[in-house]
DNA sequence: CCTTGACCTTAAGTTAGGTTTAGAAATTAC
DNA sequence: GTAATTTCTAAACCTAACTTAAGGTCAAGG
């Protein structure tokens, strides 16, 4: 297989550390496109290593998938991108890991602060963030440490 | 119903912010633990306020519910938990939590040295850790950027 | 007493992010 | 030219952390 051919998906599970179903996975969900070859077999250019690994960073740093996906349409799609292309998107990465860090760094003062001077009772506590945890699981809002809305 | 009756489960969902169903599973998980009263029905200390507030704050850190169940097995069994037994197993989420903020601000300086700069291609690289990645989500482990072992 | 709302249990459904399985077709290796 | 790999698709299965549903009971108010 020539190198013009482009790469199998198994190739390209090798070069990334992915599982081949993990490939597929990301395909269906629309951050990875390759091509078919005649007998219909899926094919990757060279770029698609980084675009993976792009891929397991952003979510080391906590994007789910769809705002992965988000991520990578700010990519050239007419071109291989450059580096500097991956630098302007990356750019959306840090602030979101900015974000996430200070949230991480509040809630450690404030176990500090809170749970250590044994006050953990709200809503003057910093603790008491819904948003972050209704992001991050589940469904509806919730109050820590019995101060809900009823009292 | 007294006070000295205990909280309902529905008494206890108001006061944490938790939907009914999530303390039931809680329980099931090993977390909190009620009695019943004559009629079958479940009833809750006042303490129990915040210890599904200490749950909550732990999920946010990151902790599963095996873990969390853990931790909380470093209260004591025999009597209601007082501020310093609080401090005690908070203990145990700071360090956690401090471990998570390095990493985050590992992979955030060298998103700026890294994929900034455009290079990339690792294992020099020092977004490459597959550990974290192992950890965070999914089995097997993963390289970046076109370093796996065969090359 | 009767109704309404809170509660009970068990089982199945949900979402994210994948993996596994099965049977068939394509590719590669010898 | 075979045999062994790899790849294909579709559907089922997996874990965590819950929610929803179904069918029945308990408790409080009038």
């Amino acid at each position: 297989m020539a190198v013009s051919d482009g790469l199998s998906i198994g190739a390209l599970a090798r070069r990334t550390g992915l599982a081949v179903s993990a490939i597929r996975y990301y395909e269906a969900q629309g951050l990875i496109s390759p091509w078919r070859n005649p007998g219909g077999q899926r094919r990757y250019q060279r770029a698609d290593i980084r675009r993976l690994s792009f891929v397991m960073i952003a979510q080391q740093f906590g994007l789910t998938l769809p705002e992965i996906r988000e991520v990578l349409s700010g990519l050239p799609g007419n071109r291989t991108p450059t580096p500097k292309d991956w630098k302007e998107i990356s750019k959306g990465l840090r602030s979101h890991l900015d974000q996430r860090i200070d949230t991480l760094i509040r809630l450690r003062d404030n176990l500090d602060g809170c749970i250590g001077c044994g006050c953990l009772s709200l809503p003057k506590c910093a603790l008491y963030n819904p948003d972050d945890r209704a992001k991050s699981h589940g469904s509806g809002p919730r109050y820590l440490m019995g101060d809900a809305p009823e009292g």
